[in-house]
DNA sequence: CCAGTGATGTGCAAAGTTGCACAGGTGCGC
DNA sequence: GCGCACCTGTGCAACTTTGCACATCACTGG
């Protein structure tokens, strides 16, 4: 492990202003404290390193020549700090959105018209199997179904997600389509994962589905699409995705099932300006697109 | 002015061993500080900057995506730190040694010796007409002829420096040798200026040179050598610098003056290993050249 | 010549920071 | 299963740093 400077970084913050102002007064101003501390903290620092930097006159600070040699060293020190404020500030600005599956494409299509230009701020997008944690950081704002329980966050109604049962077209080439949607008895199922049983659309499979063989069951949005194309089964999906995929065809004109879909985010963000302007534009962005989720 | 970064730089000193040992209690024990302190300082730095850089845990550190982009950018911070160690510890095992006109020579032939070689400190030479001010920095150690009184210097005895009277061969064709170096009545004398009047020189000169025209007057020994050699007059120098200059005569056999000198170093290097391994240099090249010194 | 401005240095009480001791959780090996 | 080694979190007393008020010194303009 390379040796480590050891003395106060903070001191040399101070020592900057300070040879930037030549004096202790103009740096204590500049940096909204007593000169009295900047005149102790160079002194800390000149003690640490063992080395006079300033010579101290009723005129002002005059730098010793190792004062001098160091300058640019510090105007270094002093850019890599600017440089970490700026990568922080341009990250509060950068609002991570978790979206379930179908959300993306809207979302995608909608930043890149041009309403979405001078936004005060920045919008990632992030889908995929795995739900993000927002209390580790994954995300900062997340289109959820389900409205957990957990102190930290704050979940607000945002819609209602519409499902309807599919069937490709490779699926109704071996089979006919059920004559009632009802009962669907007989048929071969694209169910879900036990962990989601409570979920609309699995509790209306569990009741107009009980005699139908399930051959596959997952957790997540997109293996079911995929199973449901490849046609070995049907499947309840969300009309949005449903919808969109044109070797799907729709069984039930009326939505067999709707789920609320909730914003949630931190409690930390509470009160941050980019987090409250990018919830008002998901919310204009999901009433715009209410017809395709609501089915 | 350019707005600056206000969080406490210190603190990334915290973070930048919390991410290299990817744990509170690791960074802590490398830094000589008690874990709660590193968790502290890191709690500080993410008040600060409005974001969390790390997430806390029972195994440990791991950085979040906002942690991880700064990786870099304080270890650049903290490679400009280790910079700035190097340049001030390399400061400190210099030595500027202010020396008179004369003893310049003396010193840079000493030191492009192979005997030069292995010291465990670097030597700058500083000579030139202005002394340099050892209480402002402007040099670390001098070779001074006046032990002034100052509490903050140190002051120990060097040698005896001769003085000779000299003259140009310009002026031998205009004017004979004085009969009597004693007694200069009719001669043109350069003398030295009022400030150095308290000194052997310039006291010989009061003595002995009463009769004789002063043609100019000079606090800058190498102005008086000058002087000598372009021939206007006799001038009493260091037997250092008269003797080696071909061109001028030495008019008196044996000195007739002495002056002490003294080494003088601020309070503050006493203890300064480089400056004691300076000071012993310094002695041992004086006594080599003595016999030049002493004339 | 003398007051006014602006600089640094210092003593003291208040506020902040640190070390210490202890609590609580997780993973590993016997 | 249980002890052990490792991690982080928290409360309190001791220490350090800060702000404030005041003193001192240098320059400047009326």
């Amino acid at each position: 492990m390379t040796r480590m400077s050891d003395f106060d970084w903070d001191d040399l913050r101070f020592f900057l202003r300070a040879l930037e102002t030549k004096s202790l007064a103009g740096a204590a101003r500049s940096l909204g404290v007593e000169h009295s501390t900047v005149g102790r903290r160079l002194s800390a620092l000149e003690r640490s390193l063992g080395a006079p930097l300033v010579l101290r006159g009723p005129q002002g600070l005059q730098l010793t020549p190792l004062g001098e040699k160091l300058a640019p060293l510090v105007h270094d020190m002093g850019r890599a700090a600017a440089a970490v404020d700026d990568l922080v500030n341009a990250q509060k600005a950068t609002i991570r959105l978790a979206v379930p599956s179908g959300f993306t494409r809207i979302f995608a299509s909608t930043l890149s018209q041009p309403s979405a230009k001078g936004l005060k701020f920045s919008l990632d997008i992030l889908s995929g199997a795995r739900p993000r944690d927002l209390n580790k950081g994954e995300a900062d704002l997340a289109i959820r179904a389900a409205p957990l329980a957990d102190q930290n966050l704050i979940a607000s109604k945002l819609c209602e997600a519409g499902f309807s049962l599919y069937a490709s077209a490779a699926y109704l080439s071996r089979r006919p389509a059920p004559a009632d949607t009802n009962d669907l008895t007989g048929h071969d199922i694209i169910g879900y994962h036990a962990s989601l049983s409570s979920a609309p659309p699995s509790r209306w499979l569990e009741k107009h589905a009980a005699g139908a063989v399930l051959v596959l069951r997952s957790r997540d949005m997109t293996d079911v699409l995929g199973a449901a194309l490849s046609g070995i089964g049907l499947a309840v999906l969300p009309c949005l995705l449903g919808d969109a995929e044109p070797a799907l065809t729709r069984l039930t004109p009326r939505v067999l099932a709707k789920q609320n879909l909730s914003l949630v985010y931190s409690r930390e963000f509470r009160t941050s300006e980019p987090m409250r302007a990018a919830i008002g534009f998901v919310r204009s962005v999901v009433r715009q697109n209410a017809v395709l989720i609501r089915g």
